[in-house]
DNA sequence: TTGTGAATGCAACTGAGTCGCAACTGAGAG
DNA sequence: CTCTCAGTTGCGACTCAGTTGCATTCACAA
């Protein structure tokens, strides 16, 4: 019950016929609870603190499938943390990620202009938008405040 | 002088007071001349058969000095070719990259879209914007013209 | 023309991601 | 509840993009 309750993204699987097993639900569990943008060595060892044995082959299968079926979004943040892709739940309200080399940060944005994008490539192009990735490079508040100082 | 007169992105390097060797100015040139967007692999092809000595890591190390100097941009086109990155010469007009994933086909639009979104992001983030990379995904005209017939 | 710090070629390395295969298992049929 | 099997997993070997250390070469300022 406390499963079926919490696991929505377990619940969108089962949905769309894919089978649900141990080591999905974990990591799904994993990605829903994370606090951030998780690469796929970081969910694996986070997998690996509830279940020794999950592998590393099964976590990519599985990224896969959550991209596929358009669950998760995959990211490379302007590889400011390195060269590997980064993952986050597909949420309703579109965001834009914001990355200031100087300080590492990573932070996002709301903005209706994501949607806004989608209607005018609809509109101008007849190209059917199905999921936009927007990630700005700057400098940060914080930066710019420290420099000028 | 025809050098002087083509070598934009040349000239961009001096200015910034980066060596001009034999082998950048290669590389700045075929990225000039290229069509579409290269690869690592694609520009050390294109550029062996100019230089047939030309080096693996020499190229990585020009786009990665490139790319710090702002003078080429860095996409991943959402994988759509593969897992490698690709790059293009950084140009006035803003655009974005639309990808389908059906044809495979990654085409470009133009819109204002992206300097409102610099400034959005300016007037209630604090954030200065120095690139900005949009991918969208979804279903081009073309296949979703033929999906319909 | 020369001196020197920066850039190159080379070869070895790193590490993200993939693949084939034998063993295992979720979940639907009975 | 049990049986069955396609779909999934763990494993180990593999691929290949990108990096690095080092000896050699080169651009360019003086």
């Amino acid at each position: 019950m406390a499963l079926a309750a919490r696991g929505s993204l377990a619940e969108a699987l089962s949905l769309r016929g894919i089978r649900l097993t141990r080591q999905r639900r974990l990591l799904l569990e994993v990605l829903d609870n994370a606090p951030g943008h998780l690469n796929a060595r970081e969910l694996l060892q986070a997998a690996r603190r509830t279940d020794p044995t999950i592998d590393r082959a099964t976590v990519y299968r599985t990224l896969h499938l959550l991209k596929t079926s358009g669950l998760v979004d995959e990211l490379d943040l302007l590889h400011l943390e390195g060269e590997e892709h980064y993952y986050e739940r597909r949420r309703t309200g579109d965001h834009v990620h914001l990355g200031c080399p100087q300080c590492g940060t990573i932070s996002e944005f709301e903005t209706d202009l994501v949607l806004k994008l989608a209607q005018e490539v609809a509109r101008r192009e007849g190209f059917t938008a199905t999921g936009i990735r927007i990630e700005v490079r700057g400098i940060c508040k914080a930066c710019s405040e420290a420099q000028v100082r």
